[in-house]
DNA sequence: ACCGGCATGTAACGGGTTACATGATTTT
DNA sequence: AAAATCATGTAACCCGTTACATGCCGGT
């Protein structure tokens, strides 16, 4: 599942250009379970457009690159089905912060405290992100997700709200 | 924080081989924050041997590779520690489950809820896995992560059971 | 005046996974 | 008899991030 599936899926909502699949990509909804930036995302739409999977439709700016609207094709489309029925790869997770407070006894207080507050604070971020969208409007799986991400960033939360005094002793 | 300060990490645990390391990261705790495979782990290691922050003592085995058991230095230690001070990336998850799923209005019902069963499943064993250990011998930051993964496999399977009903609808 | 947003793309670099290579012992 | 476990390591490959390159427009 790389950045060209990524890219189909993200088309199967619309035409988009690559500037716009990045902000799905960095800020969207696609930030929380499959981040992707430009450097991979650019290349990605050449080759879905080589393999026809997509059609690109240039729109002249001035003073700026032309905005290049890709879209869908029907053999894309079928690609991304296809796809999707495929077995899946387990999630993937890469956690630095749970990874240092694994280790929470051997760092200063201060420094436990600081790890605490600011990876409690990312939960939160991402969860307002989630806020800011109307659900009413989205197909039910896109909906199930929103839910997905909002309960796992909230039961986060209250994990940590709850248990950080198992690290943090008072003096 | 990348493979070496990971394998610094398992030493400070106590001295082990690289076959040992490679458990604890795919089986192990850091399997569910930070996993990683022998063709990192091996040469990490060697190289965590020419900068002297291990020290490998070799054991002689028939019929077998030596066993090669490694043990943190003070400098070891010292870089560890170090690398826990600097700042942190934010979590990084990649889900292809989720990414399916955000799309599940567009997939056969049939793969929908074999989608939701094997997700759910592997939540489960996850869970089953972190059930295995006694909290009780571990020091506070690692019952911490521990009870951590524990309550958002749990969130996840609340989540799923009590939700999945949005993406399936019954003939 | 300066910063952020729009808009595209390339190149270098780093990092990790996968597959390959070897082989005995224990469990099923 | 076959498969899993112990035990190490290399090499090719894939992929993605980061930095670089360019440049205008609108807001502060």
């Amino acid at each position: 599942m790389d950045t060209k599936i990524l890219c189909l899926g993200a088309l199967t909502m619309g035409a988009a250009t690559g500037y716009e699949i990045r902000k799905i990509c960095e800020e969207g909804p696609f930030a929380h379970f499959h981040a992707s930036s430009f450097g991979s995302i650019y290349p990605a739409l050449n080759k879905l457009l080589e393999e026809g999977l997509v059609v690109c439709t240039q729109h002249a700016q001035d003073g700026r690159p032309d905005k290049k609207v890709y879209a869908l094709t029907e053999a894309g489309r079928a690609v991304f089905l296809e796809a999707l029925s495929q077995p899946l790869a387990p999630d993937r997770r890469r956690s630095e912060y749970t990874f240092a407070l694994f280790f929470g006894h051997m760092l200063e207080p201060g420094r436990v405290q600081e790890l605490l507050d600011s990876y409690l604070k990312s939960f939160h971020t991402r969860a307002e992100c989630i806020k800011g969208v109307d659900p009413s409007t989205f197909p039910p799986g896109q909906r199930f997700v929103f839910g997905f991400g909002q309960a796992m960033y909230h039961a986060a939360i209250t994990y940590i709200t709850s248990h950080r005094h198992l690290l943090e002793k008072e003096p």
